[in-house]
DNA sequence: CCATCTTTGTGCACGCGTTCACAAAGGCAT
DNA sequence: ATGCCTTTGTGAACGCGTGCACAAAGATGG
């Protein structure tokens, strides 16, 4: 406990906030598109929109970083490239692994910005003894039982989760005990891990059942929303709706009454 | 105060904060488990703990929703169900078009989550003529020419984007034109839309970027870090590094210098 | 060498989100 | 019926993130 945090350090690393290292990547895109058009310097208000960001946002996400920069003229964009791979740690290789080749993990397998930017698919694992062997994205795709020793021997510190949902807190616990303590997670389970491991979930029915959410909100705007009553009277808590005949046949959404 | 809303109406819809609004379908997603096991009523502090939160946001969420609960007891599983569900737009039916069938667009059709929770996929969409007709999870590829007409037809009005980025903001633009308002956007591109219309962006690239830096941060802690030092001297910042002579070759990761 | 003009870097204020802590509310046992 | 015990709902404080607005810094032209 040389430092003073308690057992939650990951909120601000070094002095960077946690919404800038989520920008950083952002910036970096966009340079690089610079970059590779040659363009030598960029200020901070064309750099901000081609990120869609606040320029002024930008201006303090870069202090954090330091002072480059040049007042009158911009950022040097090759520098910052530099600078920005630097402190995202992308200057040097991360071998990943993917657990769950499926679809999605296939997808994931052939999706050109893991190779890109540092990321190294060190193997592709599944479960199902039948894919064993099979390319994918010309990896032959391994066995689950391999997972500890190909995560000890490629020193594996980072994992992709894309199974099912019923495996994927397994997976991830197998993962954590060989040594993995970043871990992206595609699968809709809340994973819990040990203190030191990040987790980042990746879920895409939470992303639509959100914009579903506004979307109802953009049109019940327009029409009028009296039908159903904002607040339909809870009153008696007791009465769980009409849900009593059905509950939970298949895992599929509830059984909705109308009003 | 009918609505004083000046030109972003997005951030707080009828007060419920946005931050609540995300953490809704995590909720939901446990009490659905919770329903299937027949389990009637569920306290904060339990919920919580299978959602991953803290009991009190958790309850401080379900406030805005209303007084649904009951003290000494806790929420009726299957009320609160429906009340989330309902509260999110789910109890309707969402026709959503998934356009680019690559690898990811595939693994997205097959994708369970789309299915159920009232989103039903209207159509495939791909700008690849050898693709239109080839069934993909049991649905044919329809040409992008169709967009409009599909998008109009099945009224439309959630679209996901899991096009190369270069074919990205053209496909948005068609969207939008064609009466989508609600985006979901895969392809590693900043969209830009007209008010009113809600993107949002799943980005692999991003994440696992984000992972790195935490993890180099972690690594770093351990180690010395004294070798490239924390403020390597930006001083004359007009000196661009040592990437004068490589600038950005192929859209890799520029070559870095050793210090 | 100086004036002017551009652009960075940041102090400050504001609002949202999170968390604590507790009073009110309701069930339940006696 | 009454008191106890559990759990909700929320007031209040705090911290983070965002955006404004401006002074400092440096380039550029005369």
């Amino acid at each position: 406990m040389a430092t003073g945090r308690t057992h939650r350090p990951a909120t601000r690393s070094r002095g960077i906030p946690e919404a800038t290292v989520a920008r950083l990547p952002l910036y970096l895109r966009a340079l690089t598109a610079l970059s590779e058009r040659s363009v030598p310097t960029v200020s901070s208000e064309e750099l901000a929109a081609a990120a869609g960001v606040n320029s002024a946002k930008l201006r303090k996400d870069f202090s954090y970083l330091g002072s480059y920069g040049t007042r009158g003229v911009g950022y040097d964009v090759e520098y910052l490239v530099y600078q920005i791979s630097r402190e995202l740690g992308l200057t040097q290789d991360w071998p990943v692994v993917i657990v769950g080749i499926g679809n999605l993990g296939a997808a994931l397998a052939n999706y050109g910005g893991f190779a890109s930017r540092g990321f190294r698919v060190a193997a592709l694992i599944d479960a199902d003894p039948a894919m064993a062997g099979k390319p994918v994205a010309g990896l032959p795709v391994r066995h689950t039982d391999e997972l500890e020793s190909i995560i000890s021997d490629n020193g594996v510190s980072i994992g992709v989760i894309a199974t099912p949902a019923g495996a994927a807190q397994q997976v991830c616990d197998r993962l954590v005990a060989a040594g993995v303590t970043s871990i992206l997670n595609f699968a809709p389970t809340v994973l819990v891990v040990p203190d030191g491991v990040d987790v980042r979930k990746v879920d895409l029915s939470i992303e639509l059942q959100i914009l579903a959410f506004h979307e109802q909100r953009k049109a019940g705007e327009e029409t009028a929303e009296g039908a159903a009553a904002a607040t339909p009277r809870p009153g008696a808590a007791a009465a769980p709706a009409a849900a009593g005949g059905r509950k939970g046949p298949d895992g599929d959404v509830p059984a909705v009454m109308p009003a």
